[in-house]
DNA sequence: GACTAAACGAGACGGTACGTCACGTCTTGGG
DNA sequence: CCCAAGACGTGACGTACCGTCTCGTTTAGTC
């Protein structure tokens, strides 16, 4: 149960256990104007949220638009969202509902391998990947957006990652003063850096290559 | 020279020489409204784009705004450039003239080290930083901007490594089958990433750590 | 006792004999949501009304200001009051508090003196000139308001004065065929004409021209 | 030619003599985005905020409304009018274009007889009674408009009555100590009365009951 | 003395309108 | 001819209240 994770800390400590999402069996018409449950409400938000997202983009994405397809009002969203960043975000999540599990086979390399292809893959073969772009854009100029974006996505992400390293470190399977920053720089940044600036092919022998320089090294023997 | 790089092709054959940014030679008033000359025009422009863009970011970097400053109108600036992108990229390169040479020492690794860490300098004790950061950001929703920003910006500056690595090649001091644009990912991309994504700090210490790690590798002896 | 006096034809037939307006007895704490007596909740919002209305006028009064002010919910508002103005005229009487008095002297001239000094007074020298104002302005287009602030306000204020006539027509100190109605319009609305209108100024020589004008006349003898 | 009376000064003195109101002769299709001719747009603007006042009431009127019904933008009615008071007194004057002659018969009772028939009328037998009443109820919280109202509507028409009172005191007609003001409290403050408070009935026996009571007196002789 | 029903506060909800800002297009008038 | 000046329609912004509607709490009246 992942649902609007930027939002304002609100009362999430609702009693009900989890109906949540079940709009009210029947589809009949909306009653209008008076309050409708918040769980209903902010269902809908999010859903127009990634739909426009996905389907138009960052640069189409409005508030009002959001509003208007969701059939809820811009208040509703000023009262929960504190950006339009924070909203696009949220409605990425709501839309892709990304695993965040980081296998351990014991072979760091083979694991790294496996991650980043399954970055690559969503980031080339689904429309996530020029959302992501975006979301990382807008974040440039929006500090909101940007701390959300560090907070829940790339910063456990990567997190995993390092952490997958400091266990391969551990069992002497990597240098022992290796940076693993640095190194998830070096091999999630590459992705990014075709992804965001250059546009060159992100493949999985892009991948390899990446791994290869980082094992085999870019020197000549 | 290199002034307006990313206006639409025009008659850049104008007869005039080169007498560029030289105002009327006497700080009087603006006069009003008939015409000025193209270059002197320009030069204001691009003057206060580039003032606008470092001083309040490109949140705040508007056309109208632009023309204010530059005592301008905003049909002269429609004229010549056709995004707020391109004109704000524009306003970078008049206001930050960054030089492009790439010295060969004979040694690659050095090589990419002094040029990272020109990079480096530049994202980190400059205003540039937060400026290249902006415009890569907005390019992802700014198809005009993100052409000229491959165009004019990073491709250059890639291609001088990417080269600087194929003579290293031929000379034996690198892997015949380098692919030496991945490797270009793996040092300026981990730049990109630190500058645009997790914020962490970008030293002279993380470029050599970047270098290392593809010429010692990263796994334990 | 006047209280709520324009609110929706309710039980006023509650058996509670008449503990109105007493507080608690004690000025504890607002408990908070439940249900309070009725007589203390409108008190405290025809309290709040008033208060809203002569500090900050009819422009910045609000349900919700009076409910935060009040601190009773909108709910409770609606539920007693049709319209915004029918509150803010019961705020205003809460407030207020005028005698309806007309003594009969004998002389019906020195009584309309009488009365219209009072009314200058009222509307000049105290802070209900403007609110007065405001709310026979409002009334303009809120019809529910021009319907009670003609019930409550000016009906019974003129029907006053029309009496006065009428014994005096009847005791032969008036003209037998005078329409009282159309004196009252030249003695109250030529005070009205200068409060809503003109903004001369209104004075206790005003008021005595006023009657000079009806009884000695206009023209020269 | 009294176009947009209220708006903030302006260039009024264009040269062009006076190819007003006309528009393109040939009812093609608007062209979308780009300027439209001043004296065009406020025409149209005016025309609209007159038939919304006229037709829906002051209640009703909306700076968007306007804008909606005469195809303008919102911006260009906010650049010119203050207020939305200032904008619905501007569309009335554009509406109905009431003459203000005050013929001098003589007899100042004959010609005061006149004009207050002649309000009355206006007052009662078209729809600008309504109007008239919501404007000057709207000017109690709108200072803008009251101003407007004064300089522009009450102000001149009752100086017209002032002046001709002083040519018939100046020729012996009236009092000499007459307040001519007072006069016009009781005349026009009647009407007024009537009109925006007791909803009594404006006739022109009325006016002569008035008129009456001014010249015999209300007292029995 | 416990139970129920009513009325409360709190405030979320869909709306409408506000007044502002920047966009990109257009017309006008001056040098 | 080309420029400045800036008005224009468009559309989104973020805010304020509207009047309607849950929701959970508290009290008063009934059993």
């Amino acid at each position: 149960m992942r649902d609007a994770v930027i939002q304002r800390e609100e009362e999430e400590t609702n009693s009900t256990p989890a109906p949540q999402d079940q709009r009210p069996a029947g589809g009949e018409r909306r009653r209008g104007r008076g309050r409708r449950p918040q769980a209903e409400v902010r269902a809908d938000i999010l859903l127009a949220a990634g739909r426009l997202l996905f389907q138009d983009g960052m640069a189409a994405f409005t508030i009002e638009g959001v509003a208007a397809r969701a059939g809820a009002s811009k208040t509703t969203i000023y009262k929960w969202w504190d950006s339009k960043g924070a909203l696009a975000l949220d409605g990425y999540f709501h839309a892709v509902e990304e695993t965040l599990a980081f296998p351990d086979s014991g072979n760091v390399i083979d694991d790294l391998r496996t991650q980043l292809r399954a970055f690559v893959h969503l980031v080339t073969k689904t429309a996530a990947g020029k959302v992501i772009a975006e979301l990382v854009g807008a974040a440039q100029t929006d500090p909101v957006l940007a701390d959300a974006l560090h907070r829940l996505y790339s910063g456990p992400r990567l997190a995993l990652a390092v952490e997958a390293m400091k266990r391969a470190k551990a069992r002497g399977q990597l240098r022992a003063d290796l940076d693993a920053e640095a190194v998830v720089d070096q091999l999630w940044g590459a992705c990014y850096h075709r992804l965001l600036l250059t546009g060159l092919p992100l493949t999985e022998q892009f991948v390899d290559q990446l791994l290869r320089n980082l094992t085999v090294g870019i020197e000549r023997d």
